[in-house]
DNA sequence: CCATTTATACTCTCCTTGAGCATAAGATGG
DNA sequence: CCATCTTATGCTCAAGGAGAGTATAAATGG
């Protein structure tokens, strides 16, 4: 019912609940983005939330740097779900988990801690098509959605499904999209193909290859991935990955670390230069392979100069 | 610390919350973007969340039904937020806020509900461009925030301050960006101009027109204004607003309504039908001045056909 | 009939973006 | 030293998109 919050009753009643942190945090190194992960790499780090902090935002900070001793550049909240009673019986409390995405550099983690970084990949392999459309893309998983469309008794349905998988896969000469990875897990979970851990059915039946996690945290990584994938074609996040002088040609294979496909070099070069979101250092690098690059540096002012936020609507130039 | 979620203490311990659902639900009727109220417009309707429900998504319509008696169109969760004992002392329950934006069309609100629909330019009225820059913003807003820069004794910060403040106003020849919604409330909230109710020092002290509304809730619909103007650029969300049959006229104006803009007329139709967003109805519209004008209707199977996303990295045509 | 209002069809031009060509500058192996 | 490989970097081209503007059509109310 509709009320006024000023009249917020002040007792607990029943639905007292508890409140979890979970942190996608990312970072790239050698063109490869990793999250950190704890347990093994079946889980996302996370911990309940700690009402001494003046906001989620800075209570999540707080509990990453001290478990990883270097401070979180970019965070974002990403999603948040409710669990009912997650272990099973009625009696457990429930709770609300927030989940958020960091971008760090890869960097000492603090020892004695469970954490360490996994590779992305490892749990979505059809997410990376920089080398091409992975094999078992077509091989496995392809025949494996077709036969879940056709299983479907309704032929409309048949053809909603496909149309779906189509879609959100790129099958039938549509063009692959890097951002839809969370309707793809969706659709790969929903067909049976991935089944999680402590899901009922599976045992280990790894139908399509990828790692699985913990409960939901591998929907909450792909939704991380997903806004990441995203956010770098219109706000300049990648640099929060970067160290700070690097080549063009290493913030290019970043970007493609994280998009899962390749850029055209000369565009992407373009693209950077004509936005003015880098300045040279003065030096070259080191050690390379072949003509020596120049060595850059992120220019923060750009922050302040612009506010980046993308246009679609005819509107009028002023 | 991080810690397996299986190893997940069973007792509630010391930080039991509770988990309040807030809604910005959207309507446009003539032209006139409107969002739900309750408390004389005041607040926005909230209420707590109930476990009995399969998702927070499920239970914001299943709520939202019951006060309105109609479905929800397009719900999308906004923000999730923790208010640290709103009501001052600190024996109060701690208690977490997730905000949603929910789009509908304004139909009659279920009698006995204290709930109707109000303006959303009447809690920012510097929002709406559609008929030029609003006067009180060159006149009172600009000078204002000016000296509010000046009052900054670094002078590093005074053009800090106001190249900000000119991002976000589009002041010194910069373009209005309509998206940059919760930043402006923010700088304005942040400069003294717009004391929110329940604040320390403001007591009706409104030195900017916009009504006020309770705790963070202009804040929340600063941030669902924001999100929605960003979203119609990109996913054909608006009809979601629409009767099952408009002009295409209509549909401008609601796109208008809500970006607080005017777009340019016979861009905005090469737009729509290039895209394949409606269908002719075969109708045309009755009283009407002017031309009589095709009546068309969303064609639904574009959410189906299409999985629209922005892209804009150089990559390659497949 | 005329002014007014809205609908609708085209055209034009600039800019963006995908793509390719060409050249430069280093290393390495003969 | 030269051929070759690898990466860096500069430049051009063509198609499509987006911001404007022009022109015409179809209604209404004097």
């Amino acid at each position: 019912m509709a009320r006024s919050p000023q009249k917020r009753s002040t007792a607990p009643s029943g639905n007292a609940i508890t409140a979890d942190l979970v942190a996608v945090l990312v970072a790239v190194t050698d063109g490869t983005p990793k999250i950190m992960t704890i347990a093994g790499g079946s889980a996302l780090p996370s911990g309940p939330f700690e009402f001494s902090h003046r906001s989620l935002q800075t209570a999540l900070r707080a509990w990453v740097e001290a478990q990883t001793g270097h401070p979180l550049g970019y965070v974002e909240q990403l999603y948040t779900f409710a669990d009912r009673g997650r272990s099973g019986d009625a009696g457990t409390p429930h709770s609300v988990s927030i989940s958020y995405l960091g971008l760090t550099r890869e960097d000492q983690v603090g020892a004695g801690f469970e954490a360490h970084w996994s590779g992305w990949y490892g749990y979505f392999p059809w997410e990376d098509h920089r080398a091409g459309v992975p094999p078992f893309l077509a091989k496995v998983i392809t025949p494996k959605l077709k036969a879940w469309a056709k299983s479907a008794p309704p032929p409309a349905l048949q053809r909603e499904r496909w149309q779906r998988c189509a879609i959100n896969f790129g099958l039938d000469d549509r063009a692959w999209n890097e951002e839809l990875v969370l309707q793809r897990y969706e659709l790969l979970y929903e067909s049976g193909l991935i089944p999680e851990t402590g899901r009922e059915h599976g045992r280990d039946t790894a139908i399509v290859p990828g790692k699985p996690m913990t409960a939901d945290h591998r929907r909450i990584l792909a939704t991380g991935i997903a806004r990441l994938r995203a956010k770098i074609k219109y706000r300049p996040v990648v640099f929060e990955l970067m160290p700070a002088e690097f080549t063009l040609l290493q913030l290019q294979r970043s970007v493609e670390a994280l998009a899962g496909r390749l850029v055209h070099k000369q565009n992407f070069r373009r693209l950077i230069e004509q936005q003015e979101l880098v300045e040279e250092t003065g030096a070259m690098a080191a050690d390379t392979v072949g003509r020596p690059a120049k060595l850059f540096r992120f220019r923060h002012a750009v922050l302040a100069e612009r506010a980046v936020a993308g246009t679609k609507l005819p509107l009028t130039r002023t």
